[in-house]
DNA sequence: CGGAATCCAGACGGATACTG
DNA sequence: CAGTATCCGTCTGGATTCCG
């Protein structure tokens, strides 16, 4: 488990360590659509391991950035969700895949299936 | 130098490929304040050492978020300045930098000299 | 001043086997 | 189903030295 610094130079800084690497915000961003049982997140993000995945989730919970709920269930249920905190994220992660997808499209990026920016300014109209 | 893929299944991964990573955030961070030289990047950013700079500042220019001056002096000069792409993610910084300050606030953790979220917002206000 | 080259440790990540 | 445990290879990042 990562441990934070007591005291940091930039805001930045902590940032990075709370979800920085290569799967954090791409958890964070899956979980705010909505709570999601582990082999859920395994088949949204196929090349995870389950090594990493757990790993991830782990530090995220350890750092109150995402929640763990146990059904003691036979078979067992799991269900991550993020936190009011971790949930505070999300227009930062939105910002994020709007710039994202607009440097795909002035690159000629090929974007999939997968929930975009534009997909979920589309959804908030919708609801509106 | 770090490949993007031709084709994303999110926005969220490309972005991480773009700017994922220990120092690129912060380099754009402290690009948006202006221009700045090598070794003055360098005292801004103590802990990063030359290579890692270099290494970060020519990933950023290769794939245009970051431009790179070189005047023909003796000594050498170098200058580093974000592109107006790179400029436009300085929002997303700023909701990270806000969100990293309320983090350090409600776990008691100290934050230090540099430029914050709340600095910046104080800044701006100061030129408006 | 602004790097490049080299070497090395530790983090990251894959495969496989096992468990309540 | 939702993990743990272990082994092992790769690869990133850090320290140091050298260079125009």
């Amino acid at each position: 488990m990562k441990e934070l610094q007591s005291e940091y130079q930039c805001a930045i800084n902590l940032v990075i360590d709370l979800i920085g690497g290569k799967w954090k915000v791409l958890l964070l961003w899956h979980l705010n659509e909505g709570d999601k049982r582990f082999n859920e997140l395994r088949r949204t993000i196929p090349e995870i391991t389950k090594k990493m995945l757990t790993q991830q989730l782990r530090e995220l919970e350890g750092h109150g950035l995402v929640k763990r709920t146990v059904f003691e269930e036979v078979p067992p249920r799991v269900v991550y969700s993020t936190t009011d905190f971790g949930h505070r994220l999300q227009p930062v992660l939105y910002g994020m895949c709007q710039w994202g997808d607009d440097y795909a499209e002035k690159e000629g990026i090929q974007m999939n299936s997968c929930w975009t920016g534009r997909d979920f300014m589309k959804n908030k109209s919708d609801l509106s």
